[in-house]
DNA sequence: TATGAATGAGGCTTCATTCAT
DNA sequence: TATGAATGAAGCCTCATTCAT
C-alpha cells in the first residue's frame, strides 16, 4: 500500500500533536488521515469488501472518530470519491486553458498530464473502485465522469473548433473528435492497467511516446 | 434484470425433467442455471455485495445444489468471468479471420462487432465487475483480458503487418497502431458507459458512425 | 430463572429430536424455544437491556436461527408479549361466563383465578416488562390490556348489570363498579409485587382471603 | 417533553451565571439541571435506552459535567428516582395528619392529592421507569415504594384504628382495609394510565368523582 | 442426489466512560 | 473546573458454508 498517491494534505504533524481544539468533526488533519487510511482499504478491497475495522487500523483511529466524522461508510466513501476526483483532476488543464499558439504542443503537453494520471496507481485504483460501484451508486460514478473526462472533453472540443474556424484543421464533428484525441492519449496504455495486464505504472518516456504518436495520428489525419 | 444476457444453453426443458441421472455436479444445465442467476446478480451487486442466497433465489435451485457445483462463491464467480469472456468474444474474430481483400470493410465489420459487444449492458457490467476485482483477483481480470481484447488486438497487428509489408499502409509500431485502433473504435461509447453517463445501449447506427469514423481517421493517417 | 413459567407447549422431545423436515421458521417446537429462551432473558432485563446475544445463549439456538424465526428483537418480543397475553388471559374467563346462580361464589371463583395470575411471577415480570416499554411501543401495551383486563372488566359488568336489572345489586355505575371490584381482587398483592415488595408469589389462601374480602366488602355496600 | 413535571428547584440563573466557585460537583444548580434533563430522557425512554449524549443534550451540560456529579449512567439514575419519589410524594399526607373531625372528608382529600399525583404524566413516567427496572434494580423500586405508597398506607390504617377503637368504624383487618382503600382511590385510572390506555390526565372532576365513589364504597361497607 | 435449516464469524454502528485541553 | 473528542467493547444483524434429512 505504500505506493498509494500521498495524501494533499501535509501538517507536518499528526493530528493530536497540532495545538488547539477542535470541534467533533472539524480536524482537517484527522480528516485526512481517515480519508488515507479509506483510501488504501478501499482501494485495494473495494467498497464491499473493505470493512471498517480494516479502515479503523489503516488509519489509526478508533471506530467511534470515523463515525464523528462521517455518518456510515458509505458517506466516507462518498467522500473519499470526491477527493479522488480533485486529486486526480484539479489543475490539469491548464495546458489547455492558457492560450496556446502552437496546439501540437499543447496537446501533447495536456495528453500527458491526463495520461499521467489516469494511468497512475492512484488513479487506476481510483477509477476501478468507482467503476466497481458504478451499477450500485450511479450517481457517484456520473459526477467522477463529469468533473474528470467530461470536462477535459470540453476543453479539447472547444480548442478544435477553435482551428477548425481558423481553418487550420478540418473536421465534421469536433465532439466525436475530442472523444477520438483523448482515447488516443492513453492507447494500450489505459485499458491494460484497469484490467491489471501492466503492473507498474508506465514510464514517462512510454507515456510520452504514446501520447504524441496519439496527437500526430490525429492532426496528420485532420489538418486542413 | 430483464434485459440481461440471454444463457448460451437453452435445452427446453429444466434439469429435473431431463432424463436419466447424472453425477453429482455433471448435469451441465443445472450449471448453466446456476450461472445464469449468479450473472444477474454479480452485473448488479458485483461480487461482494452478491450474496448466495440472493444467487439460489434468481437461480431457482438450492444452496447445497450450488456447493455441489462450485466449491465457494469465489470459484462460481471464476466460472462465471470465464463464461462472460466466452460469450463476450468467442466469433467476433471472423471478420479479420476470414481473408479480406478490402481492409477497411474488414476493420469497419470487426469495429462494429467488438463496439457491440463491449458497449452493451451485458457486456457493459461484465467489465464493471471485472474491474471491481481486478485489484483482489488480478489473475482473472489478467485472463479476461487476454482471451479478449488481447486476441483481438494480435489479430489486428498481424492483419496491419501484412498491409506494411504489401506497402498500403505506413506504420512505424504496428503494435502501437494495433492499440489505437482498437480505441477509436470506441471512442465517446466506452468510457460513458463504464461510468454510467450512457444509460441506454448505444443504437447500432451510433456504434456504425463511430467505427466507421475511427477506421478511416486511422487509414487516412496511415495510408502509404 | 428457574421459577420461569413453563413453556405452554411441551413437545416430549427437542426440536432436533423430531422426525420430518419443517420450513424455515416454521418448527413450532423451535420457535417456542426461542420464545422460552427470550422469555427469560427480557422478563431479567427487560427489553433494551436483553442482548440477542444472551437470549441465543438462553434458547440454545444459533444466532441465525433467531433471525429466521423473527425478523427482529422487536418482533421476537412482540411474539412474546403476545403470548403473554395468551398464557395470562386465555381460559380465566370460565368462571363468569358459565351461567352462575350464585354471584358471590361466580366473583370469588373468578377473582382467584384473576389474582393467581397477575400476581405469579411470570405475571408480575411480564407487566413489569410490558409497562417498561409502554412509552416507547404504546400500542404493545394497549393490545396487552385489551386482551387482558379490559375483557375481564367487561365481563364483569355485564354480569354486574344483569344483577342490577334482577334488582338485587343497587349500582348506578357499573362500569366504575367493575373497576372497583377488580381492583379490590388484587388489594395489597399486585402493586406491592410490582414494585418487588413482596419477594414470593403470594400464598393461595393469601390470594383467597383478599379476594373473598373484596367481594364481600363490594356486595355489602352495592346490595340491594 | 414539555409537559414533564418542572423542576423542583428554580434558582432563578443558571449555574454559571452565579457568584462564586463551587467545588467540583457541587453546585446545587447545576446538579439540578443535570437531574432535569436525565429526567426528561429516562422517563421518556427507559434506563436502557436513554444515552449519555441525550441526557448531555437535554440537560445543557457537557459530558465531564456529568461524570463529575454522578459517578456513572446507573448513580444518575438512581438519584433521579430519589428525586421521583420526593417530587410525589412530599406533602401529600398533610390532609391525613392533621387533625381532622371528618373522616370522609379527609379521606377524600387525601385520596385526590394521591390519585392526581400518581396519574399525572410524571406520576406515570416515574411508576413506568421504576416498574421497569423493578427486576435488575430491586432495592430501587423497593425504596420507591417504602417512600410512596407505604407511608400513605400506614397513615391511613392508622386513622382506621383510631376510628375503630372510636366504634365509628367495623373493620377486622385494618391493613387489608387501607389497602382496599388506596385501590378504591384510583379505580379504573391507574392501571389504564400505565398501560397506555389511557392518553391524557384524567381531569380534576373525574378524579373527584372516583374518588368519592371509592371512599363512600369503603365507608357504606365498614360503617359500624 | 438435492435440499435448506442451522451455524457462528464478522459486518456496521452505538455509547458509556475517560482524559487531554 | 468544565469540556467534548476519542476510545473500544458490545449491540444487532447478515451471510458463506455445512450437513442431517
Amino acid at each position: 500500500m505504500s505506493s498509494t498517491k500521498a495524501s494533499v494534505v501535509d501538517p507536518g504533524m499528526t493530528a493530536s500533536e497540532r495545538p488547539g481544539r477542535l470541534a467533533a468533526g472539524q480536524d482537517p488533519v484527522k480528516r485526512q488521515q481517515i480519508l488515507d487510511g479509506a483510501n488504501r482499504v478501499f482501494s485495494q478491497m473495494g467498497f464491499d469488501a473493505a470493512s471498517m475495522n480494516d479502515i479503523t487500523r489503516e488509519a489509526g483511529v478508533s471506530k467511534g472518530t470515523i463515525y464523528v466524522y462521517f455518518n456510515n461508510k458509505e458517506e466516507l466513501f462518498i467522500d473519499l470519491c470526491q477527493q479522488y476526483k480533485a486529486a486526480l483532476f484539479d489543475g490539469i488543464y491548464q495546458a489547455l486553458e492558457s492560450n496556446n499558439s502552437d496546439l501540437r504542443e499543447a496537446l501533447i503537453q495536456f495528453g500527458i498530464s491526463l495520461s499521467t494520471l489516469i494511468t497512475s496507481n492512484a488513479g487506476i485504483r481510483a477509477q476501478r473502485v468507482i467503476i466497481g460501484v458504478a451499477e450500485r451508486m450511479p450517481s457517484m460514478s456520473s459526477s467522477f465522469y463529469e468533473k474528470g473526462p467530461k470536462k477535459g472533453l470540453a476543453l479539447m472540443r472547444a480548442l478544435l473548433d477553435k482551428h477548425v474556424a481558423a481553418g487550420s484543421l478540418a473536421i465534421e464533428d469536433t465532439e466525436l473528435a475530442a472523444y477520438q484525441l483523448s482515447d488516443l492519449f492513453h492507447s494500450g496504455l489505459l485499458r491494460r492497467r484497469l484490467f491489471g495486464q501492466m503492473e507498474l505504472e508506465p514510464e514517462p518516456e512510454q507515456i510520452r511516446k504514446t501520447v504524441t504518436a496519439g496527437v500526430d495520428l490525429f492532426l496528420k489525419a485532420y489538418k486542413a
